[in-house]
RNA sequence: GGGCCCGUAGCUCAAUGGUUAGAGCCGGCCGCUCAUAACGGUCUGGUUGCUGGUUCGAGUCCAGCCGGGCCUACCA
């Protein structure tokens, strides 16, 4: 038994996400961790909501509330969100825990000691009336080069030139509109990523298991050569900024910047996990206490992966202590919305708790995993969605189960029939079960997210072929023992779907197995077919559960897509 | 501007440099009647964006062109 270790990228605080978060992160790294759990692995799959940054500041300013209050009921609503679509973390934590900021602080103070924090001084734009420095996103002004009126303090929209704030004309603060804006020096601390360059590298090639996309975009950075970053904010809302456990002197109106402290939840998060239930994260996190057998697998977003492959390892390396680092990266492309992004301003796109209502999670969950943006961006579209749901959940497998169910129902009272013996039919079932079965554990094995759904599949296909061709419903009249074998083993694929399924459409899976009378969460089956579809013997009673999936209708594609058009 | 990726059937996608480029969906035809009018079988469908090159052999490697996308680090 393994150990595996698995975290999808942090959401943001800042609103509910839509189906493209979805899609990218915690939904794979999900059906991961469901697949290995039915492997018997030992599983920890950790989560967490990002909340620091001004984009929270003012998401929370814009509802009318404290910060900590409003990132307290958006932590919430995303758990509960993410429990409506089965996500099964064994934690989902806050970015704005205590042991995260202990953390934080904890490797600020040794990367310090090691010699890569310097103080530097910044000069930023502050907003008089806004009271606070502005991120460069948050001014915009002319462009310098092209002249173009609404150019962003750090790139232009218009001609493409990436830009310092400072030399913008007429910047204005985006926040209130103020133009009441000067410059100031602030202090911060500098990780100094450049003398960790080396050791980067030599960690980026020692990783031969993350996709070729996060290997190109760690390189691209380091080929370029790396630039020292600030950690720091001058902002409230954060980890406080500490040296030697006193507030550190000029830091004490700053904290530190967001994308420093994330990452290190994903370890603050396992602590969260440990003080409520009693586990033991340095087991998980740190090679000196029995970390070094762990295999970490990590789910993001292709926006994600320049911080995972540089920022973090930085902090990690620089620390010169044993901590775990990712064994396997998988960095996935976007899912864009009729070829165009998603868009929140723009009201374009599925939302995660809008999607709920719509539809159970498990229509999403196959769509989302059969149609990944594995290996490049990917367009949804109703069009699409409506004919996977259809054809692939309620004809394929749904009707697979219903006809079988409901004709053993009629015709052998509810019991899995005795007599007769596997013939030839059922060694070829055999043979391709095994074979189908094969091919869906190694997808899994491999991470290769759609050729899962595909090779899953191809296995509720085998039963389907197989009632065709044995037919029980002639059988009946003339063999009533050929009928109940058939009978027999096909109650059996259903209860082996039941089992396969789990990882992907776990709700639907627990239904059939509540049905055959299974145990649920089910375990992986072994790969001899014959074996497994042997499991249920005769006599045990079943029941024939309701349409495990509505088909979805073509006026309600009309009725979605009208909805969802979006503003723009 | 720089970097990276992609272009394969009407649609969505597969194919360690190696038989005749494969699946699913859609469409046509046949079969079945247990089932959510579901299922099975079968057929149609391709100058692999274009032009050259390397090779015994190229969808795959190289160069150029055309077209599309992504990244470019204080929106996390």
């Amino acid at each position: 038994m393994a150990r595996i270790l698995i975290t999808s990228a942090l959401p943001y605080i800042n609103g509910v996400k839509h189906l493209g978060n979805l899609a990218g992160s915690m939904l794979p790294a999900d059906v991961y961790a469901r697949f290995q759990r039915a492997r018997g692995h030992e599983v920890l799959y950790i989560c967490a909501t990002d909340e620091h940054g001004t984009p929270a500041e003012l998401a929370a300013a814009a509802a009318g509330q404290d910060v900590m209050t409003y990132c307290e009921e958006q932590h919430r609503l995303q758990h509960d969100i993410g429990r409506g679509f089965g996500l099964s973390w064994d934690w989902f934590g806050r970015s704005s825990s205590p042991q995260n900021a202990r953390l934080t602080q904890h490797f600020a103070e040794v990367l310090e000691d090691n010699g890569y924090i310097e103080e530097r001084t910044d000069k930023l734009v502050y907003s008089i009336d806004d009271k606070r420095f502005l991120p460069d996103r948050y001014i915009q002004g002319i462009c310098p080069v092209c002249g173009f009126p609404d150019a962003r303090g750090d790139q232009c929209d218009n001609c493409g030139s990436l830009l310092d704030p400072i030399d913008l004309k007429e910047p204005y603060s985006v926040i209130s509109g103020s133009r009441n804006l000067e410059v100031r020096d602030s202090r911060n601390l500098y990780l100094v990523q450049t003398k960790l360059q080396d050791a980067i590298r030599k960690w980026v090639d020692a990783k031969p298991e993350f996709s070729s996309l996060a290997r190109s975009i760690a390189y691209k950075h380091l080929d370029e050569g790396l630039i020292d970053r600030g950690i720091t904010r001058d902002l409230s809302w954060g980890v406080p900024v500490i040296r030697g456990g006193q507030p550190r002197t000029g830091f004490e109106d700053k904290v530190f910047y967001v994308w420093f402290d994330a990452p290190i939840e994903y370890i603050g998060a396992t602590e969260e996990w440990a003080d409520a239930t009693g586990g033991d994260w340095a087991r998980w996190w740190r090679e000196d206490q029995g970390a070094k057998d762990v295999r970490y697998v990590e789910f993001m977003g292709k926006d994600n992966v320049a911080f995972h492959t540089v920022s973090f390892p930085a902090t990690i390396l620089g620390s010169d202590e044993p901590w775990k680092s990712v064994d396997n990266l998988k960095a996935f492309n976007w899912l864009n919305w009729y070829g165009d992004k998603f868009s929140t301003s723009k009201g374009r796109g599925v939302f995660m708790d809008q999607a709920l209502e719509l539809l159970p999670s498990d229509y999403w969950r196959w769509y989302l995993t059969a149609n990944s943006p594995e290996h490049s961006d990917t367009a949804f579209t109703w069009e699409q969605f409506q004919g996977a749901a259809n054809k692939d959940l309620a004809d394929v497998l749904g009707n697979f189960v219903n006809r079988i169910l409901k004709f053993a129902e009629a015709r052998f009272e509810g019991k899995i029939p005795a007599g007769g013996e596997p013939g030839p039919l059922e060694d070829k079932l055999f043979a391709q079960v095994s074979e189908k079965l094969a091919d869906l554990t190694a997808q899994f094995e491999a991470i290769e997210i759609r050729k899962t759904a595909q090779a899953l599949r191809a296995l509720w296909v085998v039963g389907n072929e197989y009632l065709q061709e044995a037919a029980p419903w002639t059988a009946i009249k003339t063999d009533p023992d050929r009928a109940a074998v058939i009978v027999r083993k096909a109650i059996n694929l259903v209860a082996l779907y039941a089992r396969v399924s789990a990882p992907i459409i776990p709700h639907a899976a627990e239904v059939i197995a509540q049905a055959v009378g299974e145990p649920y969460p089910p375990t992986w089956p072994s790969p001899d077919a014959k074996v497994e579809l042997s499991r249920l013997e005769a006599g045990r009673a079943f029941s024939v559960p309701d349409v495990l999936f509505r088909k979805i209708e073509d006026d309600q594609v009309a009725a979605w897509t009208e909805r969802f058009a979006g503003k723009s």
